[in-house]
DNA sequence: TGAATTTAGTTGACTTGGAAAGTGTTTTCA
DNA sequence: TGAAAACACTTTCCAAGTCAACTAAATTCA
């Protein structure tokens, strides 16, 4: 731990260089594709889940909503999803997967998924697991 | 480790989400003095560092040259630093902090660290030492 | 019931970030 | 030596993020 910084001030910036690292080659694969980190991450989402919500996807992607909605638009100009207004609340927007976007995972998962075992086997299993147990407890942290 | 999302994109949110919850705070907290989390490990890297270039900072602290210069340049007209020209090489910059930016410091850091104790605590000591270990080892991932 | 409040999501003005091209300095090497 | 290449940083232009204000639907409770 160096002690000249600030605690937090280093666990972020510590952080921010793994996790820059990581971001920034997942970035440059994807924009091969067009597809931003976030929207492949709410893409693998809505994969499985049909219907979350803009809230539920703002909180799981941890988006603000606005960044979220202007990401959603750009997606549905992509034609890679479509906004249906929800049945129980009309305020809710579910967001749902097109045969494009279904299409484009696919094609995605195809050339990704080589390098993630890459990836996986220069991490380690084991250090793999306990990056996976701490980012959880800090990842539970409230931090006001 | 979930194995419906492709490990990169796994990994790459989990340290996100890590990252953004401490980021997230200490933005908040270092907005009260109209600092960005960037600046003011930049504050923190001048104090000791004094030869440091545009080239080195922007390495040590992730940016890309023109995020750096930009915001350099808010730092200039915030009265914090200010450039000098390098003697041995006349393209490069040298930052300075002035008088008001370590005078700023020290009122920031009166009122940071006494939280950062607390953080340092609900982390823990050992947790935060595997922390750093796994960090920095999968900071030195090469990841083309 | 219905006016006031809360909630879900969007819009708009503004700030910040990034890729590529530009400027001036230093180095290389024929 | 001096033309070409490499280098350090900046500028420009466009993409993306944030805050605060807004719209419309749902809920609360007098």
């Amino acid at each position: 731990m160096q002690s000249k910084y600030t605690v937090q001030s280093y666990i972020s910036y510590s952080l921010a260089t793994a996790h820059r690292k990581i971001h920034t080659s997942l970035t440059r694969r994807l924009k091969e594709f067009g597809v931003q980190v976030e929207a492949w991450r709410i893409m693998e989402i809505l994969e499985t889940e049909t219907d979350f919500t803009m809230g539920d996807l703002a909180e799981v992607v941890l988006m603000n909503p606005p960044t979220l909605t202007k990401l959603v638009d750009r997606m549905v100009s992509d034609g890679i999803v479509h906004r249906r207004i929800a049945n129980r609340d009309h305020r809710q927007v579910n967001l749902v997967l097109t045969e494009l976007g279904l299409k484009r995972i696919h094609q995605i998962r195809e050339q990704v998924q080589i390098e993630d075992d890459e990836i996986f086997r220069r991490i380690g299993s084991e250090k793999a697991k306990m990056l996976h147990t701490i980012l959880t407890e800090i990842g539970d942290l409230d931090l006001q």
